[in-house]
RNA sequence: GGCCCAUUCGUCUAUCGGUUAGGACGCAAGAUUUUCAUUCUUGAAAGAGGAGUUCGAUUCUCCUAUGGGCUACCA
């Protein structure tokens, strides 16, 4: 078992689009299986054909892509277990839940959901809870109640019947799992799970999924938390299958729970505390959009660091990982037992931390549309020059217009603190004389206009604070933006002196 | 209700019996800066409670509390 090549698998059901929890867990099952140098399955589980959503198995393959986890094998990409779509390999399921009845280890149950409902109800009323298990399924309409006769002519009669795991009474299981080391249940906790539906003829997630890891020889079961109370149950299968010997190692990820409040992080938390809980923007069939990490600017490297360490961490104080770095760090015994509280402050913190290292390139050639947008057309070199200047003080690029503005046209209106602050006593006057000053300079580069400027504000003994900001303020309309000369130099001299024009006369009338 | 899992600053976390309990986000103060932001410095901020085991428990055990998950012909 140990000697067999790694092989995880992401299989997640579409039923909607994959949360961050999901994305998450793939992430994990990913450098888990880059570490140890094995592949990454992706697998669809679509054996529930009532909550199949169209296209969210697209959008789980598009986000997975996004993030940069390289699916090796599975859906979208092939693979030799082909196919990966468990509604696609139906006719395999049924001879194994058949060879669990003759091993003794399952039986046809023919209760309609109905009658079941029925009975739950009359628990319910009594206060108890009703569980198909060793005490009741006694007195239930199953195989293990009947005569061969019976049996035979209900299937013969074309009667609806599921399959049953017969779960053994008062048997310990032991478990191991890699995050939580031993788990122990007392096997009459348990019920008797269906494990072939008679609804839509295919078998529950039970079945498929330890059918299938078998056969696409999967190593290692990393997923939620939420599976693990369904772990004994699998142990149990694999077992009664005869695949014990191929059994894979079980890792339980801690689940990401709300940022306040109570349970887990669910879809709806997002649209209510502002930030997205999906990866991608999602159309619902409905005709609902939710908000997505990518659409909202997120890098995904940044995005994909921040869930790294949702849970995880190397036992170091770094915390900006590439996903080569992830890669290589990455260990499931390092990964914590308690569930993380979901922090959207942070994950901008880390947005902001690429944003910082992000080629201005780059950076422009997302900003440009936006510009587009504006009606602002400017060359490359001043988009990116300009990219450059504000990405430190920048979250996302969709802040950009708002720091960067001025680059491009000229205030509008002024900033009624900074007005208030700066244009008054002498200032205006003063920079109705930088304006000439600057008028006159034929070399306007940055340096040069910052020398001599600071030379004639020095000699003529002005407030060096006082005449900056008056002059930042009538070329940039507000107190904000990088050093004035870099502002000067992009937009070039006649810009800078019609501004100051323009402010003089404007704030003239706004001050009286 | 039953079963399972968990519990260190507000949040993410380090610590694998002996530490002034460390870092990060956020917050506050200060420094730098022509402004804003960045950056830097500093500060406030934690072992759920109770029993044990031990020379010594955040660390091991048990109980309680709290939180989470599961309890479908859903995954």
């Amino acid at each position: 078992m140990t000697d067999r090549k790694v092989r995880v698998r992401f299989a997640p059901s579409p039923t909607g689009p994959l949360h961050i929890g999901g994305v998450r867990t793939a992430l994990y099952n990913y450098l888990f299986a880059r570490k140890r140098g094995g592949d990454f399955l992706l697998r669809i589980e679509d054996t529930d054909s009532e909550r199949f959503v169209p296209g969210a198995e697209e959008y789980i393959v598009e986000a997975l892509n996004w993030c940069g986890i390289k699916i090796d094998e599975g859906v979208s990409v092939g693979g030799p277990h082909a196919p990966y779509r468990q509604s696609e390999r139906r006719a395999i399921y049924l001879k194994y839940a058949l060879s669990l009845i003759n091993s003794g280890n399952a039986y046809y149950a023919f209760d309609t959901p109905g009658e079941l409902d029925a009975i739950r109800a009359q628990y319910e009323a009594e206060g108890k809870m009703f569980s198909y298990n060793h005490q009741t399924r006694k007195g239930l309409k199953n195989s293990l109640n009947m005569s061969r006769e019976e049996l035979h002519r209900r299937l013969d009669g074309g009667e609806k019947w599921v399959i049953r795991f017969k779960m053994p009474e008062d048997e310990e299981i032991r478990m191991q799992d890699i995050i939580r080391e031993s788990i122990i249940v007392n096997s009459s906790t348990l019920d008797d799970k269906v494990l072939y539906k008679s609804a839509d003829e295919l078998p529950t997630y039970h079945l498929a999924n330890i059918v299938d890891d078998y056969l696409m020889e999967v190593t290692h079961v990393i997923r939620g938390e939420e599976w693990l109370p369904s772990l004994p149950l699998h142990v149990l299968l694999y077992k009664a299958l005869g695949f014990a010997d191929k059994m894979p190692l079980f890792a339980h990820l801690p689940l990401l729970l709300k940022p306040t409040g109570k349970g887990k992080l669910s879809k709806r938390d997002g649209d209510k505390m502002g930030f997205p809980v999906f990866p991608l923007r999602w159309h619902s069939p409905e005709g609902e959009v939710s908000r997505g990490y990518r659409e909202d600017g997120y890098f995904p490297e940044a995005f994909i660091n921040m869930l790294a360490l949702l849970g995880w961490n190397p036992g170091t104080e770094q915390e900006i990982f590439s996903m080569d770095e992830l890669i290589e760090q990455f260990s499931l015994d390092k990964v914590g037992k308690s569930g993380s509280r979901f922090d959207p402050e942070k994950a901008k913190w880390f947005n902001a931390q690429y944003m910082k290292t992000c080629p201005d390139a780059e950076l422009a050639a997302t900003y440009k549309p936006v510009l587009d947008g504006k009606g602002v057309s400017a060359p490359d070199a001043t988009v990116e020059r300009v990219c450059s200047l504000i990405k430190e003080r920048a979250t996302f690029v969709s802040d950009f217009w708002k720091l960067s503005s001025y680059f491009f046209v000229a205030p509008a209106e002024y900033d009624e603190k900074a007005v208030k602050k700066y244009w008054k006593g002498d200032n205006p006057a003063i920079v109705a004389k930088l304006r000439n000053v600057l008028d006159g300079i034929t070399d306007f580069s940055k340096e040069n206009c910052e020398r001599l400027v600071h030379d004639w504000i020095g000699s003529n003994g002005y407030p060096m604070g006082q005449v900056m900001n008056s002059f930042r303020l009538a070329v940039v309309g507000a107190s904000m933006g990088p050093s004035m000369f870099e502002i000067t130099e992009v937009i070039g001299k006649e810009e800078t002196v019609a501004r100051i024009d323009a402010a003089i006369e404007r704030l003239a009338a706004i001050a009286v």
